[in-house]
DNA sequence: CATTTTTCTTGGATCGATTCAAATTTCCGC
DNA sequence: GCGGAAATTTGAATCGATCCAAGAAAAATG
C-alpha cells in the first residue's frame, strides 16, 4: 500500500502565503506569531490562504537562526544512545532532568559518540542551548569536543580533575567512608574493591601510584574514603586488592575471577556501583558463595533494581533524580558562572551486607 | 566558585573570521566544511585566527537552515519526558529506535506534550525531520497536530482507525486469539478483559456498542481475537465484562474492583498489556488470591520486567525492539509512501497462567 | 471636515551559514 | 615567455523566518 505524498514541488514557504494573499510577508508572519496585532479580516484571509495552499506553518528552522534559541538541551554520552533508555542509573538521572524540561517546555536531544568521529560531528552539530554530559569511559575527550562549541554545558559527576567546568555529582570521600564504615563495623577484615576507572581505557589491578595520577578524581575519593574509614580499624590497607573495571559484565567478572584467584579471600566487596555490585552477587552466587553470609558486599548509586535483586543491595545513594533536576536548571537557567556542586549520599542497608563470617 | 564567561560581545561569526583572515566567506566557509579543496597555506591562516579569535566553529542553527536536514528524528508523546525512560515498554521500543539512530548517526529528539498548549508548541517547533508518534492516550490530537508539520511520520501501533498514516504495530487479532486459545485450552471458561482504551479519555466497562465504534481499532481488534477464539470453545462470550482502563494502576485496580465485585469472579484475566497484568498480579496476591491457581492471567507486549516478576507473566510478546529499529528506519528512509506494517507475535507461557481451578 | 490618535501594514535588515558560476591564480610544457 | 589547463578564490544568491522603524489607514476627537 503506497500513496505518493505532496508532488515534489518544493515546500511553501512564508513568502508564497504573503505573496498569495497579498500582504508582505510582515504582516504574514505575524498572522502566525503574534495574530492579535493583525486585523481580523487579514488574519483570516490569510490564514484561509495558507489552509488553501497546504502550508505547514512557520519553518522552526527559519524563526530558530533568528531566535537563536533552540529550546532544547543535549545530552551527550560516549555510549551508544540505547544506553540512556537501558543504564538503570542513566534512567534516573533522566527522569531528573526530564521534570526541569517538561517543566520550563524545553525538549531532550540525545547525542551519542560511540565512534569517535561521528561523535565529534554529532556534538559539533546538535542543536541545543546547551549540554549535559554523562561523564564515563571517554568522559574527557567528550568534555574537550563540548567546550569547543561554547555552549554552557555540565559534567555530571564532578569526579573530573578540571575545576574550570561545571560540574555536579556527590561526595565522594564521605560515600566512600560510609560504605567502609558499615562493613568494618559487621567485623569485616578483609576487603577487595571493584573500582571505577581512573584513567582511560584500561582494566586491571591498581597501584598506589596509579591512584595518585588519576584523572578521574571521583573514583579517587572514593577509594580515599574507603581507606581513610578502613584505617581507623586498623585494617591495613595496603594489602587491599583494587580492580579497576569498565562498570560492565566482562572486566567486573575478570575482577572477581582475579580477586577470588588470590590466597586470602576478601568476606567484603566495596563496589563503586550498583551495576558492578549486582553482577558481583550473582557471580557469587553462582560459585555457591551465599551472599551476605560468605561475602557482603556493598554498591554505590543507590538505583532501583538494588532493591529488587536477590539479595537487595546495601549501597550508598545519590540522590540522582535531584542531580538531574539541578543538571538541567544550570543549562537552562544559565547566568555565566562555572558552578560546582557536591550532594550528600546516604548509606542504605539492605541484605547485600551481613556479619563478618566467623574464621 | 564563579567565573565570568566570554565578555558580553556577541559571538563570533563565520564572516567575522572571513574578514580577520582576508578572506572571503565563501573560502572561510570551505575551511571548514571543505578544507581539501583549499590551499594548505590560507587554511592554516584561517585556522589560525579562527583559533584566536575564538571562534566555536560554524554555528549548526545557520548551517542548518541551508541544509534543510536535521538529522535528528523526533520521538512524541502526550506523556511526560520522564515516560520514555520510565515505561518498560516504552524503553525497549526506544532501544530499537537507538540503534537505527546509532547505526546512521542520527540523533533523538524527545518531544512531550503533557499539557496541551505546550503539545501544540512542542510539536510545532521541533526540529526534526520526521516524528515516531507513541500513540497511547489522546493519540489522535498528537497526530493532528503532526500531520500538520508535514513532516513524515509513523505511529506507532497501528490501531489507529486513520489508514491514510504511517504506522507499525502487530498483529493484534492474532495476539488476541492466541491469549485466549491458551487459557481455554487450560480449561478456563469464566473470563474477564482488562482493555486498553477504545476511544478517547474514559473508564470503566464497555458495551458492545462501544466496541463497534472504537477509534483505537488495535484494541477493537485484541478484543475481536479474544472473542473469536473464546467463541470456539462454545464460551458465551457475551458476558465476559470488559473493563477500560487508562494503563496505569488507580483505572486497572478500579478495574479488578468492578470485575471481583460481581457474582461470577472469572478464573482468568485477559490483559490488553504487561502493566496491567503485572498490577492485577499484585491486586489479586493483596487479596489472598493465588496467581495462576486461583486466576490466570495472560498479558500483552512482552516487556523485560513480565519475565522477572512474581509469578513471571505469560504473554503476548510483540517484537518491540525490531518495530523500534523499522519504525526510525521509516523516518530515516523516507520515500514518500505511506507504510502500514503488521508484526507477528507470540505466546509465552510463564507461570501466571495455569490449569483452571475444579470448581 | 480637519486634526490627532491609535491601529495596522510595509519592506528592508538580519540571523549564520553554504553553494556555485564566474573570475583569478598558479602551474606546466614547450 | 606564452597559452591553456588545473587549482583556488570570490561574492552574490539562498535557506525561511522575525523584527522594527517608518509609513498608511482607520478611528476618535473637536
Amino acid at each position: 500500500m503506497a500513496s505518493p505524498v505532496e508532488g515534489q514541488a518544493r515546500p511553501i514557504r512564508l513568502a508564497d502565503i504573503a505573496k498569495a494573499a497579498g500582504v508582505s510577508h510582515g504582516t504574514a508572519s505575524n498572522v502566525f506569531s503574534r495574530p492579535e496585532i493583525v486585523r481580523q479580516e487579514v488574519r483570516e484571509r490569510v490564514k484561509a490562504v495558507a489552509e488553501a495552499m497546504g502550508y505547514a506553518g512557520p519553518d522552526p528552522k527559519g524563526r530558530l537562526l533568528r531566535a537563536g534559541k533552540v529550546n532544547a538541551i543535549g545530552v551527550g554520552t560516549t555510549e551508544p544512545l540505547s544506553y540512556f533508555f537501558e543504564d538503570p542509573f542513566a534512567r534516573v538521572m533522566m527522569a531528573g532532568i526530564s521534570e526541569a524540561c517538561d517543566a520550563t517546555g524545553a525538549g531532550i536531544a540525545l547525542v551519542s559518540a560511540a565512534n569517535q568521529e561521528k561523535l565529534a560531528w554529532n556534538i559539533q552539530s546538535a542543536l541545543v542551548d546547551g549540554f549535559i554530559l554523562f561523564c564515563i569511559e571517554g568522559g574527557s575527550r567528550l568534555v574537550d569536543l563540548t567546550r569547543e562549541r561554547r555552549l554552557p554545558f555540565v559534567a555530571l559527576e564532578l569526579g573530573f580533575h578540571d575545576e574550570t567546568i561545571s560540574a555536579i555529582g556527590v561526595d565522594n570521600i564521605a560515600g566512600g567512608r560510609l560504605a567502609a564504615r558499615h562493613l568494618a563495623e559487621l567485623g569485616h577484615r578483609r576487603f577487595a574493591v571493584l573500582s571505577l576507572t581512573l584513567g582511560e581505557d584500561r582494566t586491571g589491578f591498581v597501584t598506589p601510584e596509579m591512584v595518585r595520577s588519576a584523572v578521574y578524581t571521583g573514583t579517587r575519593d572514593r577509594l580515599a574514603g574507603y581507606f581513610e574509614e578502613l584505617s581507623r580499624f586498623d585494617i591495613d590497607t595496603t594489602k587491599i586488592p583494587i580492580f579497576e573495571t569498565e562498570n560492565e559484565e566482562n572486566s567486573t567478572r575478570a575482577g572477581l575471577e582475579a580477586i577470588f584467584a588470590s590466597g586470602e579471600r576478601p568476606t567484603a566487596i566495596l563496589a563503586m556501583s550498583d551495576r558492578m555490585a549486582m553482577i558481583a552477587v550473582e557471580w557469587l552466587t553462582s560459585r555457591g558463595l551465599r551472599v551476605p553470609e560468605d561475602v557482603s558486599i556493598v554498591g554505590f548509586d543507590g538505583v532501583p533494581d538494588g532493591a529488587l535483586c536477590d539479595p537487595p543491595l546495601t549501597t550508598i545513594a545519590q540522590p540522582i533524580t535531584e542531580i538531574g533536576r539541578r543538571a538541567a536548571h544550570m543549562i537552562l537557567d544559565f547566568d555565566g558562572t562555572v558552578r560546582r556542586e557536591t550532594m550528600g549520599v546516604e548509606l542504605v542497608v539492605r541484605a547485600s551486607t551481613g556479619l563478618a563470617p566467623r574464621v
